[in-house]
RNA sequence: GGAGAGAUGGCCGAGUGGUCGAAGGCGCCCGCUUGCUAAGCGGGUGUACGCCCAAAAGGUGUACCGUGGGUUCAAAUCCCACUCUCUCCGCCA
């Protein structure tokens, strides 16, 4: 959430900013500053009034004769001034929520470093790691590698659930968990964040906090009785756990966890519908920061780098790129994706989104710090990013380390975790 | 699922209608004292949103004692609903 003071005092600079994610940001602004002005001059009144009240509540509370017509009088007098007020304070309450209703829906201003652009064709490339390797055997796609090997059963997946869903069995199983083993390890062991296992049903507050909520619900699965919602991401717990909080310790905080994610992928029809690239349930390792607003960017850089060092060890050839501000997410002020090569689509695609979003999840979900001992609270920032989508990873690694005999090359760094340098039928 | 207890400031804890943003203690900060340490003495120490001030400092107003509503001129205090925590019983991975 943008912070309604700054909206209204500097309406063109955001007008601007906003535009250049698209017409539709900018419109959200829209009737927004009448209301933030009918709301400051209804709070006026109603403070004013209220003081006057009590003041004069006071003076009665010490009247000598409390039997005496001027007090019955006064009595009266207040009973009526009170009416008003709270007549008053309703008319306030409502133009709070207006705001609020409003201000929940418009997007986080792109930073000044990020490019323009309507979408990812916009995108700056930042740097490049590793070759493609050149095949001399046509590169088979991961699920025809996977289905072969009897590791990836997608058929199966859709007598149980549906379009969307995977089953990975015996060795493929196996790998899965040795990445997600691998990936902690790094990120604890190397990186020094901390392990963090949350709910994967969180509230509706939750989701506001992130920014999820309200404008995305469609994308989410709904749990009806209870009114939670299944996490897309493990960035909504793991911000929401400081929610409401004022951190007191050295920043940064780091967290890595692990988590199953769940997406609906409303409005993906024909998109990537064969294989494991865009389901309905995938497992990731997400990394997320509490950070210093002076040093937010350079959280990102190394937040990034450490989403890097996963790719680098498996030996999966990647390039980092910023999003341009029409490609950026709704809450986020900079991004980059990390995308890794896929042979069978002799392309990149995403594996890891990495982002800074200053402070506008920590004023939606109240996260702050104390900058020094008997300093006032500030707002954090909070960052977070995949470290990486394991799914993808999953399928990156049978695509890019496939052999012309369609067994898999386990790289280096995985073998002690998957017990073995060759994945084969 | 059944029964009971509770929710007050960073923490502990007092407070059953007005003088309560809230006693007292702990912690923390500043000063004094002090060979060092410890102790002692004095003062200070919540958050948000307004207003005044060029700004900072400071001043000032309003709200906040789990959340929401109600009674009252006046609510931490009385009433209602809800949420959460704890204890016991049952069930259960």
């Amino acid at each position: 959430m943008l912070d309604a003071k700054f909206v209204v005092e500097n309406p063109e600079q955001v007008r601007q900013a906003l535009a250049r994610r698209g017409p539709a940001a900018a419109a959200a602004l829209e009737g927004l500053e009448p209301v933030a002005a009918r709301r400051r001059a209804l709070l006026r009144e109603t403070e004013d009034r209220r003081a006057r009240l009590k003041t004069a509540s006071k003076s009665l509370g010490s009247f000598k004769d409390k039997a005496s017509p001027e007090f019955a009088r006064l009595r009266e007098q207040l009973r009526a001034d009170g009416d008003g007020i709270k007549a008053l304070e309703a008319k306030l309450a409502e133009a709070e929520t207006e705001l609020e209703q409003q201000l929940l829906r418009v997007p986080n201003l792109p930073h000044a470093s990020v490019p323009d652009g309507a979408d990812s064709a916009a995108n700056r490339v930042e740097r490049t790691w590793g070759e493609p390797r050149a095949f001399d055997f046509e590169p088979q796609a991961h699920w025809d590698l996977g289905a072969k090997l009897g590791i990836l059963d997608l058929e199966r997946a859709a007598k149980l659930s549906g379009p969307r869903f995977a089953v990975l069995l015996g060795a493929g199983a196996r790998l899965e968990r040795a990445l997600i083993q691998f990936m902690l390890d790094v990120h604890v062991r190397d990186h020094g964040y901390t392990e963090l296992m949350p709910p994967y049903l969180v509230n509706r507050a939750s989701m506001t906090g992130t920014g999820q909520l309200p404008k995305f619900e469609e994308d989410l699965f709904h749990v009806a009785p209870q009114d939670l919602f299944l996490v897309p991401t493990a960035e909504v717990p793991v911000t929401n756990f400081h929610a409401d909080e004022v951190l007191e310790g050295p920043l940064p905080v780091k967290y890595a966890s692990f988590t199953p994610c769940f997406r609906a992928e409303a409005g993906s029809y024909g998109k990537d519908v064969r294989g494991l690239i865009r389901q309905h349930q995938f497992h990731k390792v997400e990394l997320v920061k509490f950070a210093e607003p002076e040093k937010s960017f350079d959280e990102l850089e190394s937040l990034t780098r450490d989403a890097e060092a996963i790719l680098q060890r498996l030996e999966l050839p990647y390039r980092v790129v910023t999003l341009c501000a029409g490609d950026l997410g709704f809450s986020a002020t900079k991004t980059y994706d990390l995308e890794v090569w896929l042979p069978s689509q002799r392309t990149y695609r995403e594996i890891s989104s990495c982002s800074s979003f200053g402070d506008f999840q920590a004023r939606r979900a109240k996260i702050r710090y104390r900058p020094g001992k008997g300093e006032k609270p500030r707002l954090v920032h909070t960052l977070n990013g995949s470290g990486l989508a394991v799914g993808r990873t999953w399928l990156a690694l049978l695509e890019n380390h496939q052999q012309a005999d369609g067994s898999i090359r386990i790289p280096e760094a995985l073998r002690p975790y998957f017990g073995g340098d060759r994945l084969s039928a």
